[in-house]
DNA sequence: TAGATTGTTAATCGATTAACAATC
DNA sequence: TAGATTGTTAATCGATTAACAATC
């Protein structure tokens, strides 16, 4: 699965800038240059301004951006005016902190539920949301359309999780079991993989690899 | 802050490959190509090759890898065989998922002590780690030579905490708060941002961005 | 006007993939 | 031997950076 009209370089770095562009004030000047966000941002400042192009337009020379329409034309971009329903299984620790993460809402993402299989934990619920029997996974997913599942499982359960979801109709799916799961080609899968981070940072530790 | 000896990319496909290998079962053939390690992974076998090539050595035309002394050169040039030390300040959700998360003592490190300013929760154990109060951590930074920090306090405590474990000697920040935090070049910095990967998925659900 | 900034084209850089000789 | 696989060199691909004319 490739991009078309934007790279996923430039996917990835659009939410830093809408982040970076809603934590100003917002009594501030309502101008802002690519060069100021990538300096704040530790980027290059043709390579903001290349993305910004992808997205909107209107950026006037000396002057810049009007702040508030890029921030209206990234969202539009991203589609966060869309509201996406998901669900998550798996109501553990990391489950459960998901649950109460506040990035989704605030990015047009709706958790519908969460699904467990430990019956103490089934019929609670988490930060307003309900935890449902993993009996229940693949007709509430059809039934209500859901199109993302994030799985929080344990690894050895993660590929039947993935493929109940695949089944109901699912189209992308965001894993957070350190297991390589396997989807059909039109499936979107994003491994969110701890070890590789740790990897990157303990690196980091042993000097002689970098310069 | 570049790698010398080793791409990036590389250094985040070497956990992949270990995961794999440690997954295959033990009483089976004890070697392994690189062509199936790529199958495994959805990865092209050259790159495997030329990634292995960089850790490991005598891999067999026509037979390939020993599969149990690729796994011993994969950890020891990731370093797993020293132990570090981390520590994670809040004790929150995310905190207490990480607190309990498997993949820390698996891949060598071994988080001493979470830190929180909540008064209720400091003086806790959770998964047989202590919660010390928030005004510790510089102390106890220094005092114990912690050399990794992992941040998961909200969006607004997040530079501040960070600017501590800098002053305290910690060399290496992991950071779950969703901002752009500030650090010296010397400072490896490894933001693990949910919002970038809602915006990837995101973005796959409206086709037209896709071929 | 002078100078900062945009937007775009060209050059550079790095990573992936293809091709292929060596070899078990 | 025949064929699978390694390891390496060359070609391709894509992303980043540099250069610069346009413009406010």
């Amino acid at each position: 699965m490739q991009l078309q009209s934007v790279s996923l370089q430039t996917l990835k770095r659009l939410p830093l800038f809408l982040n970076y562009l809603k934590s100003l004030p917002e009594d501030g000047v309502s101008n802002i240059s690519a060069t100021t966000i990538a300096n704040a941002l530790g980027l290059n400042d043709v390579q903001v301004r290349k993305d910004l192009a992808l997205v909107s337009t209107g950026g006037r020379p000396r002057i810049g951006y009007v702040t508030q329409k890029l921030i209206n034309d990234i969202e539009q971009f991203l589609g966060y005016d869309d509201v996406n329903t998901a669900v998550i299984i798996g109501a553990g620790n990391l489950g459960r902190a998901l649950l109460f993460y506040d990035g989704f809402p605030k990015y047009g993402f709706n958790i519908v539920a969460a699904f467990d299989v430990d019956p103490s934990a089934v019929g609670t619920a988490v930060n307003g949301k309900r935890i449902l029997p993993a009996d229940k996974l693949g007709d509430l997913c059809t039934r209500m359309k859901i199109r993302i599942g994030i799985i929080t499982v344990p690894e050895t359960e993660a590929q039947a999780v993935c493929d109940t979801l695949v089944e109901s109709g699912v189209l992308a799916i965001w894993n957070f079991a350190p297991v390589h799961l396997k989807v059909p080609g039109h499936i979107l899968l994003q491994n969110e993989n701890m070890a590789c981070s740790l990897a990157v940072l303990s690196k980091h530790l042993t000097d002689q690899h970098f310069r």
